[in-house]
RNA sequence: GCGCCCGUAGCUCAACUGGAUAGAGCAUCAGCCUUCUAAGCUGAGGGUUAGUGGUUCGAGUCCACUCGGGCGUACCA
């Protein structure tokens, strides 16, 4: 419907120039009685041709050129918005549409040729995932569903750093439960990694070897084991999430291939760093940012800063279209240094996209849990997957937007998900086979050659909500926002929900049966297509 | 102090990027199953959009200030 609307505007256009080069926005109205599309261009012009909104409303409805089979009627209404009603048998035609595009109905080629890399989770292998890392994975991974899509071929990418401080921290706290098992009576200390997992890989090295690694240094054999297993552990988790990543790119390999050092020289030679203390500055100042930054340390080890300036080139060196990188709001502080490096090394970082997303707070019992992983007081994103299911996970973690901070309280995740409105989307597609299973039965079959039958509110509304969907996807996917595409699934079930009340199927006559077993395939395609690009389920039996 | 984010119904959140009467889910109340799944449908109540000014035909949305909350502000990552 609204491609055809831009069609008609294009053409009016050329005869009305005021039209030329202004942005038509087509909405579509909260109101029904408002129409199927609104413009409020003639309100926009107002300033420009000095004249009366209305007046101009007018005018550009006399030029404007269109198929009264397609467009019923246009009206002016409130202040000056131009209003259009579409034709019910042209909004039927949608059904038609679906039917033969199935699977690939709502896709885009906008974007077709163009390569992504999402770059998301990134936790250093120090534990297990937390339902904090849950929103980073399930966003990520949501967001680069919606670049293929739209015609992208999208890599994701997992960065992650296991050598330094935390890592000989972790490799000595496995040492001590080892050592601890075997009888030994020893302080913990307080600074090191106190979860249960530690003592479960401690344990398994027992069993492996007994007590014959009481020798060995905790950077061995022990920091090897357990990032071996925490790794295992996050891969595991993540798989019941359905992510799955493309490439896992180790921080060391930028100081095997000698990147690191190359850096070092570039910004060198380029008079873009300092020794200070004994200490290498970049001189941030001079890229615009607020104060210059050490990125290697008086003790000769780089800041995070240098290998992220390095990670980052390779991903330009490989060539990608558009880089996102999901952070959680914690790293807020960090990136702006990262990109003015970049782009002081002649990188075009309008590609970079960094996308920000606000901390999950936990309830629990009408309580903030605070959540740190060294304390292990965290709730791992296993157990609530565990608890409610890996697709309410992804559910809610897409239904928010990501600026909004989150509150995720426990005992309603646990108690009340029959509420949750995955299912009630997932039920509208359970729904539709069922449907299906039963007219089988009485040699009814789809087709789309009466679709004319579908005149009733219930039917219009609902084939008017499937004309949005591409539009629908696309904007979502351009603007990298997952939650409206559950929110418009959910208007979508909604919609489907009361055709499914008041039309029935079985009962009806033949022609009108089989139209509406079109519509009904029709909605469940696009059901289905959207919960895919969630990554959440969609069940033939509920 | 400074930077980013947030403040909308009892709770959790939307609002098509400045549009028409601010919407959903949960919770509460009242109805609807001899017929394709009641995990559904219909209806009701619930709001000074934190506050005060400003910008304009028009503000939850933009600007300024105030109040309240989160995350940062390292020679930690």
């Amino acid at each position: 419907m609204k491609k055809y609307l831009i069609e008609v505007f294009r053409l009016t256009s050329e005869k009305l120039d005021y039209l030329k080069d202004i942005d038509l926005i087509l909405t579509v109205p909260a109101l029904a009685k408002h129409g199927d599309f609104s413009t409020n261009v003639a309100m926009l012009l107002t300033k420009k041709l000095r004249r009366n909104p209305k007046e101009i409303a007018n005018e550009i409805i006399s030029e404007l050129v269109y198929d009264k089979n397609i467009i019923e009627k246009i009206e002016i209404a409130g202040p000056g918005f131009i209003n259009f009603y579409f034709s019910p048998l042209y909004v039927t035609k949608i059904v038609k549409d679906i039917v033969e595009s199935k699977d690939e109905f709502g896709r885009s080629k906008k974007h077709a040729g163009k390569k992504a890399i999402v770059e998301f989770v990134s936790a250093n292998p120090t534990g297990p995932l937390t339902v904090g890392h849950g929103r980073n994975a399930v966003y990520g991974d949501t967001v680069a569903n919606m670049l293929e899509w739209v015609g992208y071929s999208v890599d994701r990418e997992y960065y992650f750093n296991n050598a330094g401080r935390q890592m000989r921290v972790l490799g000595e706290s496995v040492k001590f439960r080892y050592l601890e098992l075997l009888g030994q009576t020893l302080e913990f200390p307080e600074d090191h990694y106190q979860g249960e997992y530690i003592k479960d890989i401690a344990k398994g090295l027992i069993d492996q070897y007994g007590n014959k690694l009481v020798d060995e240094p905790a950077d061995g054999i022990f920091k090897a084991t357990a990032e071996q297993e925490i790794f295992k552990d996050i891969e595991n988790t993540l798989k019941s999430l359905n992510i799955k990543f493309q490439n896992y790119f180790n921080e060391n390999s930028l100081y095997e291939s000698g990147k690191i050092k190359e850096l070092l020289k570039i910004f060198a030679e380029r008079n873009l760093s300092y020794e200070k203390d004994g200490a290498t500055w970049l001189k941030l100042t001079e890229l615009g940012n607020e104060m210059d930054k050490v990125i290697v340390k008086s003790t000769g080890e780089p800041t995070y800063r240098l290998p992220d300036i390095a990670y980052h080139t390779t991903k330009f060196d490989r060539g990608y279209d558009l880089i996102i990188d999901i952070f959680g709001s914690d790293h807020n502080a960090t990136y702006p240094d990262v990109m003015a490096g970049l782009r002081s090394l002649g990188y075009d970082t309008d590609k970079v996209k960094v996308l920000i997303h606000q901390f999950v707070t936990i309830m629990q019992k009408g309580e903030v849990v605070k959540m740190s992983t060294r304390k292990a007081n965290f709730i791992t994103l296993d157990e609530l997957v565990g608890e409610v299911g890996g697709d309410v996970v992804r559910y809610f973690f897409n239904m928010r937007g990501i600026s909004s901070h989150l509150n995720f309280d426990l005992e309603l995740a646990k108690t009340q998900s029959d509420e949750n409105p995955v299912f009630y989307l997932q039920y509208a597609h359970a729904r539709i086979s069922s449907i299906f299973r039963m007219t089988k039965g009485e040699e009814l079959q789809l087709s789309v050659e009466n679709l004319d039958l579908l005149t009733s509110e219930e039917e219009q509304n609902l084939l008017k909500k499937l004309h949005q969907f591409q539009e629908e996807m696309l904007y979502s996917a351009e603007s990298f926002e997952s939650h409206r595409i559950t929110a418009y699934l959910e208007e979508l079930a909604a919609l489907f929900h009361r055709f499914y009340t008041q039309c029935r199927i079985i009962g009806s006559e033949k022609k009108l049966a089989e139209a509406r077993i079109a519509l009904c395939t029709a909605t469940q395609t696009v059901l289905r297509n959207g919960l895919k690009i969630l990554g959440v389920s969609a069940p033939d039996k509920m």
